[in-house]
DNA sequence: GTCACAGATGAACGGTCGTTCGTTCGCTTT
DNA sequence: AAAGCGAACGAACGACCGTTCATCTGTGAC
């Protein structure tokens, strides 16, 4: 598998699945997610999982290759899906700036949606064998790489200050993805609300020109595409 | 069995003892350390820290009450070390802005030595008892306190432009806490640099007016060339 | 009607786990 | 020399792990 061409192919991800699979290996994949965000996979057993979705132990192996496979699985699937999503987003966007706002907000809504998926990728590292270990951070640079690709085209640009791009883009990651791990549906804050306070604070850092944020939400039609509140928990 | 040389009693052994533990104990808190870090606690065994410190499985306990209490005095531990540093840090200090680069300084340091444990005390709080889980999250509590009241006498005194302390100071403390990440001793990055670098931005991020690093540091030790090498856990 | 077959079953396997415990060792104090 | 005692030993415990497998079951195609 290539890098699909970014105009053409850009329905499968339109719906954030981009895995089919029948309903008993996708509640098994769902349980999974459940369970390894609250426990840990190491200390998530087959079991759990089994009872969860209604099954004894062995059946699952009609399903899953093994439990690592599982974790695998649900480990690569969160970053591609969010690498295709940051590319459908981004693709329309040339001004560097924009570009940035946008790579920020996609960064936060993704990881307050998918907040236990991408929990799961971030701490389940050394759980996978060395393969899947391999080809899991090489996804992650991939994504990373996007950050510091919008930083370098912006301080070339001159709209940016920025001393190390590198070193600026572990930052903006970082605190979108910390966002994930205390977010919830009906918390303290709103989504739009956050990122916007995120992409002002990081914007300032690279000395942007920043108006404050209630100026800037209230005329436009700059709304989150898809909010669905179904999560349930 | 041999009989003792009649004048060989004064053979006094009185400086095992140091503040802490015994030796023993101290090493395996050390072993543990190294080893919940590098394959996480779930899948750390009792055994592997007995080879390490050699000794037999059993022989631990006489030294830890359990494997959990092991793991919390670790987690208790750091967080306690790192408060105690900031308060002594932060006591000669009254204006804002040198309270926050202190923080931030003293918290990068912090994490960059002794990341192990601090990597092992945000990755491994489900694995406490709920009695010991709700301990450290006071402690973390605590500290994260400390930051807020920075960021809130600072917007006080009108010297930062803060929307929200309490989202704010997420962002600044996971900037640091990441930072555990992929430090390491040999890396590109020396230590005051990270530490400068993301001083400036959390600055520039409040509307504090900053000089450049290169101005306010000697020129010399200004030598980040190239990216640093992501640390693989 | 029967055949095929995906999928569910439940017992079993070989390991490994944290923890316990009776015993032994070696040093210190009497 | 004897007693006391912390610490190490080493075997064992019961529980549970991921995985396998021979067997059964239900459903749709012919």
């Amino acid at each position: 598998m290539k890098a699909l061409p970014s105009a053409t192919v850009m329905r499968v991800a339109e719906s954030g699945k981009t895995r089919g699979g029948t309903k008993t290996a996708e509640s098994i994949r769902a349980a999974a997610v459940d369970l390894f965000f609250e426990h840990g996979y190491e200390a998530t057993t087959l079991r759990q999982i089994a009872e969860v979705v209604q099954l004894q132990v062995g059946s699952l192996y009609n399903h899953i290759p093994s439990k690592e496979e599982l974790l695998f699985s649900i480990m690569s699937g969160v970053i591609e899906d969010l690498i295709l999503e940051l590319d459908d987003r981004l693709s329309p966007l040339v001004d560097p700036v924009e570009r940035l706002r946008t790579a920020i907000r996609v960064h936060v809504e993704f990881h307050t949606h998918r907040a236990r998926e991408v929990f799961i990728g971030n701490s389940e590292l050394r759980s996978l064998t060395p393969e899947h270990h391999a080809e899991v951070v090489k996804l992650r640079d991939r994504y990373e790489e996007h950050i510091v690709n919008i930083l370098e085209s912006g301080a070339k640009a001159g709209v940016f200050t920025v001393d190390d791009p590198k070193l600026t883009s572990y930052a903006i990651v970082t605190i979108g993805t910390q966002v994930a791990g205390w977010y919830h549906d009906h918390g303290r804050y709103e989504l739009p609300q956050i990122a916007d306070h995120y992409i002002d604070f990081i914007l300032r850092g690279l000395c942007v020109p920043v108006e404050t944020a209630t100026k800037r939400r209230a005329p436009s039609t700059r709304t989150v595409r898809s909010t669905p509140t179904r999560r349930a928990e």
